[in-house]
Formats: C-alpha cells, sequence, structure tokens
DNA sequence: GATGTGTAGCTCGAGCGT
DNA sequence: ACGCTCGAGCTACACATC
C-alpha cells in the first residue's frame, strides 16, 4: 500500500532524526513562554510515529512496533535525565517537568475515544505552589486541539472503524499512551531512593503535576507509586517532602486502604503532615490541596494558628474562602474561634485575608443580608461577644459608604436581638468616622431611649422562658447604644434616671448590666458629687428592699447573677436559710455596684464625702465579713477608695499585705493588685517605707502555684520596674529564671507579659541594660543547673537559646536611645569575663555559650 | 529620654512625658513580631541595617564620599552582569553533556533519607502559637482596679456638666 | 578513617511595597 | 511592573561517632 510505504519511509526519517526532534522539542518547552501544549502535539506526533505500524487511528486496535517504540522511549528518557539533577527551583527544570505533564496529559488524552470526544484537553494541574504562573492560555490549548482534529482526519484509504463498537474491557485495553506512562512512571519510581536529594525531588515532582493526567493506572502501578510517596512523604529533605505531600494530594482520596508500615490512609497521613511537619511549607502544600469535609475541617480550622503567617492567611484566602459551601457546617465553638483568630492576628495579612473571607463569600451564602448573616452567626450567645462586636464591627467599616440606615421609631418598637446589635455597631461606626449627616437619621433621643429600655426590660420582667434571653439582650444592647447619646436634655435626664433605677433595683439583674447603668449614671449626673450621690441612693434603696422585711424573698431566684464560676457555696445543712442568703446577695449587690461606681471617681475622698458613709457602713464590715465573696468585693471597693486618698491608702497598706499573706487565693490577688495600684499612684518608696514586707510579699507570689497570682504579680513588676520606680537587681533576677522556668511555660500571661517586658526594659534604658548584665550570668547558672535535671515529662527552653536572648537583651547596639560610647562596650564586657570566670571555676559544666 | 530620678513622691511625671509614650509604642510595634515567647524567639541578624547608615551620616560629608565613589560606578554594570549571569540556567538538550544513569539514581546505603517514626511525630503544639494575650503598653498603663483609666493622664472620667456649661 | 550530625554564613528568591 | 528586603535553605566546614 502507498500509505504505508509512506508512513514507513517517514517512520524511518523521523527515528533518524529522533536525537535531535526530542532535544529540539525540549529545548523549546523550557522557556519561559513555551505553549508547552505545542510541543506536546509535536511530540505526541512523533510518538505514533516511531510506536505504530500505520497511522494512528483513534480506537482502532494497537498494532506496535515495539523497537520503534523503545527508541522513542529511550530518547524521551534522555533527555528527561537531563533536569533530573537540576537544582529545586530552576526555572527551566521547572518547565521541562510542566511540560512532561503536559505531555502525558495530551497524549493519554489521544488515546481515550471517551475524553476525545468533548476533547476539552484540561491543562495539567499546578503544582500547588503560590508561585506557579498559569501555565497556559486556555484559550490557545483549545485552538490547538482543534487544529489536531482537522490534522488526525484518518486517510480515506484506511477502514475507518465505526467509534461506538468498543466498549472497554474489563481491563482497560492497553494503549499507546498506556505502555508509555507506564515505562516513564517506572524509570521515575526508580529515582526515589536516590542519594542526591535533588533527583528525589525532582521524581516526586514529576509524580506530583503527572498523576492527573495518567488516565486509568494499573494497580500494581498505582500501588506501587502510592507505596512510594508514601515513604518520600517521611523524606528527611523537605524540599522533597513538600513534593511528596503535593503528589499524595493529588491521589484519589477515597483511597482509603492503609498503609502496612503506619497504618494510615492517604487522608490520615496528609492529616499527619499537616499538624506535625516541621516544614512550613509541607504544611502549605496540604492546607492547599486538602479536601475539606468534616474530617479534615478542624484540621484546618487549626492551621489559623500556624506559626507560618503565610499558612494562616492562606487558611482564610483559600481554604476557607470558596470551597466552604455553607459557615454554618463549622460549630459554632469553632467558628467563633477562627474568626477571633483570624480578626484578631498579629499579621495584618491575616487579619485582611480573614476581613476578606467575612465580608465576601460568608456575608454571600446569607444572601448579602448582614440581619440574616447575624443570625446564622448566633450573635447572641454572650459567650462569644467580643468577638462577634470585633467581626460587625470590622463588617460595618467596610461597608460604612454603601450603608445608608435611617433608625425610626418604628424601629426602635420592633427590635430584634440581630437588629439591635446592628444599630449598636451602626452607631458606633459612624461616631468613630465622624459621619454626622448619617448619624442624625439614626441616633434616638434620650427620652426616647430611655423609653424603649423601660419598654423592652417590661417584656423581659413578663417574658416567658423561652424569650427571656431575646429581651435581655436588647436591654443590654440599648445600655450599649445609651452610651452615644447626648445627655443635655434635663428632661431626658430625669427619665433616663427613673428608668435606670428601676433596672437596678431589679433583683436578678446580671452584673454587667449593673455596671452599664453605672456608666449611664455617669453620663446622666451633674458632676461627680451629684454622681455618687445618686448611686449612693440606689444603693440604699436596694438595702431597703432586701434587709428590713425578708418576708418575700426567694434566695433562688432573685439572687444576684454573676459569672458562672462563682457560686455562693453554702454550708451544709443551710439551705431552709433563703433570707440570710438573699440578704447576702443584696449586700453582695451594694458592693458590685459600689465598685463600679468607685472605679469611676476621681475626686478626693475629702471632696466627695456621701463615699464615707458608705465605705464605713457597708465596705468596712464586708471586709471583715465570713463570706469569702464578700470579702473580696469589699476588698475591692477599700481598694479602689486607696486610690482616692493617700492617706486611706498608705494606712491600709499592711492590711493588704496581710490579705496576700494569708487570704484565699482570690482574695490575695485583689490585694495584689490593689499593692500595685497604690505603687502606681503614690510611688513604691511611700509604701515600702511604711512596709518593707511589699517585696517579700512579691516574691512570694511570684513563687506561687497559682497561675493568675504569678500572672498578676509579674504584671505588677514588670510596671514597676519599666516606671523605674523599683530597681532591684534581685528581682529582675527572679523574674529571668521564672521567665525560663519548665513551671511557667504553660502560664501564658507570665510569658507573654515578660515576652514584652525584658526587651523593653533592656532596651529602654542603658541603666536597666547594665542591671540585666550583671544579673544575666548568674541566673544563667540557675537556669542551666535546673535544664540538667529536667524531670522527664518537663520541658524548657534550651539554654542556648536562653543566653542567645539575654545576649539580645543586653546587646547595646540595640537601645532605643544611644548612651554616650563611654557605656557600650562596658555592658557585655564584663558579662564575657564573667562567664570565663564561670568556666573557669567548674570546667566540667558548660553552657552552649 | 528619662530622667534618671524623679522625686519620690510623684513618681509618674517620669512616665507623663510625651517621650515616654512614645517610647512605648515603639516597643508596641516592635516587640509585636515576637510575642509569641521564647519557644518561637529566633536570632535576629545583627542590625547592621541600623549600623550601615552610620558611616555616612557620622562622617564629614566632605572626604569620605570622594574616597568611596570610585567603587560606586564599578558596581552598576557588574549587577547587571550578575543578572544574566544567575539567568543562564537553560539547559541545552541537544548538545548538552550526557547525563549518566548512575549519577542519577546512585543511592547511598548507609545514609538515612527517610526520617524515622519518632522524627514524624512531634508535638502538633510546637507549630501552632499560643493564645495571644495580646499584651502591649496598654497593659502597662493602667491600673488593675481602674481598668478605664490611664496611668498617663490622669483625666476626668466624669466630665462635670457645670464645666460645660461654663464652656459656652 | 569515613560517614553522620550540627552549625555559621552566605546566597538567592519569594513576597511585599511602591 | 519594578525593585527591595528579609528570611529560608543551601553549602561548607567542624565535630562527633561508629
Amino acid at each position: 500500500m502507498v500509505n504505508r510505504q509512506s508512513f514507513q519511509s517517514k517512520k524511518q526519517q523521523t527515528l533518524a532524526s529522533l536525537s535531535t526532534s526530542i532535544p529540539n522539542l525540549f529545548n523549546d518547552a523550557q522557556q519561559k513562554n513555551a505553549v508547552l501544549t505545542k510541543q506536546a502535539v509535536a511530540l505526541r506526533k512523533i510518538q505514533e510515529t516511531c510506536c505504530l505500524n500505520h497511522p494512528f487511528v483513534i480506537g482502532q486496535p494497537l498494532d506496535l512496533d515495539e523497537q520503534g517504540e523503545a527508541a522513542f522511549n529511550q530518547e524521551f528518557l534522555r533527555n528527561v535525565n537531563k533536569i533530573l539533577l537540576r537544582r529545586r527551583r530552576e526555572a527551566h527544570a521547572d518547565n521541562i517537568v510542566r511540560f512532561i505533564a503536559t505531555f502525558l496529559n495530551y497524549t493519554q488524552k489521544q488515546d481515550d475515544p471517551a475524553s476525545d470526544r468533548n476533547k476539552k484537553n484540561q491543562a495539567p494541574p499546578d503544582d500547588g505552589h503560590t508561585d506557579d504562573q498559569p501555565s497556559q492560555d486556555p484559550s490557545s490549548t483549545n485552538e490547538d486541539q482543534d487544529d489536531i482534529n482537522h490534522e488526525r482526519q484518518p486517510s480515506p484509504a484506511e477502514p475507518i472503524p465505526s467509534q461506538d463498537d468498543d466498549p472497554m474491557d474489563e481491563d482497560m485495553p492497553e494503549t499507546m499512551s498506556s505502555r508509555f506512562v507506564r515505562v516513564l512512571m517506572t524509570y521515575i519510581l526508580k529515582g526515589h531512593t536516590a542519594k542526591s536529594q535533588t533527583v528525589r525531588l525532582r521524581c516526586c515532582q514529576i509524580i506530583a503535576l503527572s498523576v492527573s493526567c495518567l488516565g486509568e493506572l494499573d494497580e500494581d502501578l498505582y500501588q506501587q507509586l502510592k507505596m512510594v510517596l508514601f515513604e518520600r512523604v517521611r523524606d528527611k529533605e523537605p524540599s522533597v517532602r513538600i513534593q511528596a505531600a503535593n503528589a499524595l494530594s493529588k491521589l484519589e482520596i477515597s483511597d482509603e486502604e492503609p498503609d502496612p508500615f503506619d497504618q494510615m490512609n492517604i487522608s490520615q497521613k496528609l492529616i499527619h503532615l499537616l499538624r506535625t511537619d516541621s516544614s512550613a511549607e509541607v504544611r502549605r502544600v496540604v492546607i492547599l490541596n486538602l479536601e475539606l469535609n468534616p474530617t479534615t475541617l478542624p484540621h484546618l480550622i487549626e492551621r489559623a494558628r500556624d506559626t507560618d503567617a503565610l499558612n494562616r492567611r492562606l487558611v482564610f484566602s483559600h481554604a476557607l474562602h470558596e470551597h466552604l459551601d455553607d459557615f454554618r457546617t463549622i460549630p459554632v465553638p469553632d467558628l467563633y474561634r477562627l474568626i477571633k483568630w483570624g480578626l484578631n492576628d498579629r499579621d495584618p495579612s491575616v487579619r485582611e485575608a480573614a476581613t476578606r473571607m467575612i465580608t465576601g463569600p460568608w456575608i454571600n451564602q446569607a444572601g448579602n443580608n448582614l440581619l440574616e448573616f447575624l443570625e446564622r452567626m448566633d450573635v447572641m450567645d454572650m459567650v462569644n461577644m467580643e468577638t462577634s462586636e470585633k467581626m460587625l464591627t470590622t463588617l460595618l467599616e467596610k461597608r460604612k459608604d454603601s450603608l445608608s440606615l435611617k433608625f425610626e421609631d418604628e424601629f426602635w418598637q420592633n427590635l430584634t436581638p440581630e437588629s439591635v446589635f446592628l444599630a449598636r455597631f451602626y452607631i458606633k461606626v459612624l461616631i468613630e468616622n465622624e459621619m454626622d449627616d448619617k448619624l442624625e437619621v439614626v441616633l434616638p433621643e434620650l427620652t426616647r431611649l430611655a423609653f424603649y429600655i423601660q419598654h423592652y426590660n417590661q417584656l423581659w420582667q413578663q417574658a416567658s422562658h423561652d424569650s427571656e434571653a431575646h429581651y435581655e439582650f436588647i436591654v443590654g444592647q440599648l445600655f450599649e447604644i445609651g452610651k452615644n447619646l447626648d445627655y443635655a436634655d434635663e428632661v431626658g435626664r430625669r427619665k433616663m434616671y427613673e428608668t435606670l433605677k428601676t433596672l437596678a433595683l431589679i433583683p436578678d439583674i446580671p452584673e454587667e448590666y449593673l455596671e452599664h447603668i453605672a456608666d449611664l449614671l455617669s453620663l446622666v449626673a451633674m458632676d461627680e458629687p451629684d454622681y455618687t450621690r445618686m448611686i449612693v441612693d440606689i444603693i440604699g434603696d436596694i438595702q431597703d428592699a432586701v434587709e428590713p422585711d425578708d418576708t418575700d424573698f426567694d434566695g433562688r431566684n432573685k439572687r444576684l447573677r454573676f459569672d458562672d464560676d462563682v457560686v455562693i457555696k453554702v454550708e451544709e445543712g443551710d439551705e431552709p436559710d433563703a433570707a440570710a442568703l438573699s440578704i447576702m446577695y443584696g449586700r453582695l449587690k451594694c458592693l458590685t455596684l459600689c465598685k463600679f461606681m468607685l472605679q469611676r471617681c476621681e475626686l478626693s475622698l475629702n471632696n466627695n464625702t456621701s463615699i464615707y458613709g458608705i465605705l464605713n457602713d457597708m465596705v468596712i464590715p464586708a471586709v471583715q465579713n465570713s463570706e469569702a465573696l464578700l470579702r473580696e468585693e469589699g476588698l475591692h471597693c477599700l481598694g479602689l477608695a486607696c486610690h482616692l486618698d493617700k492617706s486611706v491608702g498608705i494606712h491600709n497598706v499592711p492590711m493588704f499585705i496581710k490579705c496576700v499573706q494569708s487570704g484565699h487565693d482570690e482574695l490575695k490577688n485583689k490585694a495584689l493588685m490593689t499593692l500595685f495600684d497604690l505603687i502606681s499612684k503614690y510611688g513604691y518608696h511611700a509604701i515600702a517605707e511604711k512596709s518593707p514586707d511589699v517585696r517579700s510579699v512579691f516574691e512570694y507570689c511570684l513563687d506561687h502555684d497559682n497561675e493568675k497570682l504569678q500572672a498578676t504579680t509579674t504584671e505588677g513588676l514588670a510596671k514597676v520596674m519599666l516606671s523605674r520606680q523599683l530597681k532591684d537587681d534581685e528581682m529582675l533576677k527572679l523574674l529571668t529564671v521564672l521567665y525560663f522556668f519548665p513551671t511557667t511555660m504553660e502560664n501564658g500571661s507570665v510569658q507573654q507579659c515578660l515576652t514584652y517586658f525584658f526587651p523593653a526594659y533592656c532596651h529602654s534604658n542603658a541603666e536597666n541594660q547594665q542591671s540585666m548584665a550583671r544579673i544575666a550570668v548568674s541566673a544563667i547558672q540557675e537556669l542551666v543547673d535546673t535544664y540538667l535535671d529536667l524531670q522527664e515529662d518537663e520541658k524548657m527552653i534550651d539554654p542556648k537559646r536562653i543566653s542567645e536572648m539575654m545576649a539580645d537583651w543586653t546587646d547595646p547596639r540595640q537601645l532605643v536611645v544611644p548612651e554616650q560610647q563611654e557605656t557600650n562596650k562596658g555592658v557585655q564586657g564584663p558579662m564575657a569575663l564573667e562567664v570565663v570566670q564561670v568556666l573557669v571555676t567548674c570546667n566540667k559544666n558548660d553552657d552552649g555559650k | 529620654q528619662l530622667e534618671p530620678d524623679e522625686p519620690q513622691d510623684n513618681p509618674f511625671s517620669i512616665m507623663s512625658s510625651q517621650q515616654e509614650t512614645d517610647l512605648l509604642s515603639y516597643f508596641d510595634t516592635t516587640l509585636s513580631k515576637t510575642w509569641a515567647g521564647p519557644e518561637h524567639w529566633k536570632l535576629r541578624r545583627a542590625r547592621r541595617d541600623i549600623e550601615k547608615p552610620e558611616p555616612s551620616s557620622t562622617q564629614d560629608n566632605t572626604s569620605v564620599a570622594e574616597t568611596e565613589s570610585p567603587g560606586g560606578p564599578g558596581d552598576a554594570p557588574e549587577h547587571t552582569n550578575k543578572k544574566k549571569l544567575q539567568v543562564d540556567t537553560a539547559i541545552d538538550f541537544l548538545n548538552g553533556e550526557e547525563v549518566r544513569e548512575e549519577d542519577i539514581f546512585g543511592k547511598n546505603k548507609r545514609t538515612n533519607i527517610t526520617l524515622t517514626q519518632q522524627q514524624m511525630t512531634r508535638d502538633p503544639a510546637t507549630l501552632l502559637l499560643p493564645d495571644d494575650q495580646h499584651f502591649s503598653s496598654k497593659q502597662l498603663l493602667r491600673y488593675f482596679l481602674k481598668p478605664k483609666i490611664t496611668l498617663l493622664r490622669p483625666k476626668k472620667f466624669l466630665r462635670s456638666r457645670q464645666s460645660d456649661l461654663d464652656d459656652l
């Protein structure tokens, strides 16, 4: 046959020129702007000519020229060899890897009758990196495809097999490309144990980009591939793991067969990498490729706290951005944790990504309706209040210009938790941005607001158990809105006062509402003495209501509601004494209100005499009360009173010290706080002069096993030392040792306070720095000793790092205000000397420096 | 700059200077990257950036600038050369040297190229940030018992309405 | 003695800002 | 798009270990 002969001569030519034609295609393909499909098409043509005995016809039984095929394969692999030793991220080599994938994709599709019909030749997958450029222009890809189909028109002389006569065998029919895939993959898999990390890297990279281009794989080849990846994902080199993880994530996730080595299936392995791989980039690959489902979701959310900022960002900008169909699939606690992390991240780009996620797809999911969105977010749940507030503020900041709301009487009469919440923050954002014209149509008058509060309070008091929380929430939000109003109107102020007083007298008003009331009354009052009188009056009324006749009080449902963890302990068998209980709750409520008032007072006691009465009649007795809660709240009030009068303050210091020494933990903490406040206010010496015990009290609390107490002490000392009221090398050393001490590792408050304190202390002032230099060596000696006999379960920072950090603190170049040159050398010089001395005296124990 | 010793009865005059606020907000920004504590602390590259400008600024702008300038003009072409040389990673598939397969697939019997199971199981917590308490100068500038009042400017929390009227 | 392990310094490139 | 900067990763070297 003529055709056959011409084909044979073409084959001879092609085979003869293989060693130039294929390299030329590779040369073209490596170029930056290469349209890889073009080279793939050309290569396929060569492949057909080499491997077949006839011109290629789709669906025709394979008539293979094994020798020609071998020649083609050999030449192809010879070229592939040249990139296997090319280092990571070399653009030309990377292009060739993409070319290989493109070719595999193309040649495989050509042999597949099913996919050939609709010939939507998908571009080969990206390599999962953030750096990948879209490798191909989709339009050009399709054009090329069309060209090919024209060229592949079977010649008229050839018998044209019917297109639909060939239902696939159960075993896939062997094709030219399937044979090629097997050869190439088998070859590439050989590289997975190569000595050179680059080879392993390149092999995994080829697999990663090619897996989805391979069509149906033989089971044994697939298994082999999977096993290789299972191993490479544990490679010593992070760069190899990155590619292996990438490849693994492209395998069918539905394959749940566990690896006999560690009993983990693909999905589990990816999650394991996501959580434990030390390389941020490996984790990143998984974040970008892991399928979102109920199993993977919590682990992806966890990555919002990844140490790597880019990874954190990708959680918001990628993993949960478009791929999450409905944010309600995230359990509410996780949802709020996620938002809290995102919006409060230290890295601005993460915050930005989190904001975009919420303002974009998430709002869209709620039909772009803010109220619907808030409803879905369940904003009424007070546990997440702070985050809800932050979120709505962020949202409205973004939309403040396009949003124009108008709140009229009808709106205020028909509030829902969501609408009042929205109103509150809309107002807040408008005020912060001084958008006065928009504010005008939004803010209610003071009198009206007082009326609304009253109205919803009535509804609250009458509400059924189901709707109680609903109205309670609305009242709380109205309080907040009230803080933004103008209080010039006399009538409005009076109305507000009456309303607030009524609310204050409600027996089970929540503690935070009492604080709102204290706040709002400060706006209602003419001046501070007026304010104090108002509150004292209300306190009197509360007392009158509780104490004189206790006939209709029932301690259980009339009690003041505090945070859940505050539980008043009733001694065994005391239950019948409900009246006594209710009296106690009443007193507690008065103290709490008094506390809120004192927090807002500035005038000295002499100028605000109405406080004296309350101090003597209520606060002092409470401090001596046997009930712990009353003692605490009384002490708190007394501490606040000490703020207002120096002599009262100084006079009471011994009492506070006593409380720290022998009170219960919560009382200790309150007393300690007061002591630090008094030092801040009146100076360390004014306190220590009369009561030298303070210093030892602080030492005692630094060592205390109550974390909160430790944190208060640390923060207090940080304040006092940063303000340079207390200059005390020994105390500084205690703080330093505490900072690195194994038992403090878990105490985040102490850690983060001191992480701020030490650099700020040392770099703000040369004298401070010298103080640190003086104690550093002995501190590290102590810490090294501690390190050497760490218990099995204890963890501690490596002494080497400790010394690095101390070196950083004592580095004179880091001083914000550079000292005159004299002191510069003098800081670390003596330290070095001291180190040498220590080393000389005991040369068996040496630190890592 | 800080006053070394202030009268003890009025210690917060130290803190009330504008410079003190600046200093603390300086630390608020610089320390916001290292907040996570010693476990995530890294040794910063020596602050050469701060020392670099020094030689030019501390010296007189007459002689030194002249002596260093000869190096300047020579640098510019070097940069472009470097760039061209660096980009030269193209592979010659046609005439390039053959790569020997034993170089590629050479194995190393003794070296372990995979991590042990123990190396693979690290504590996930070490790769997560601790719960951020957002410690900043704000904490240092407030009273424990009156958190809304700053130590710096003890301004009146309650504004007297009487004085508002007076202002008009 | 060879090979594995840990570190210091340098280089290059990703990612950010303009 | 460009250029800069900082940081990750690579190489080379020293040391330890079998």
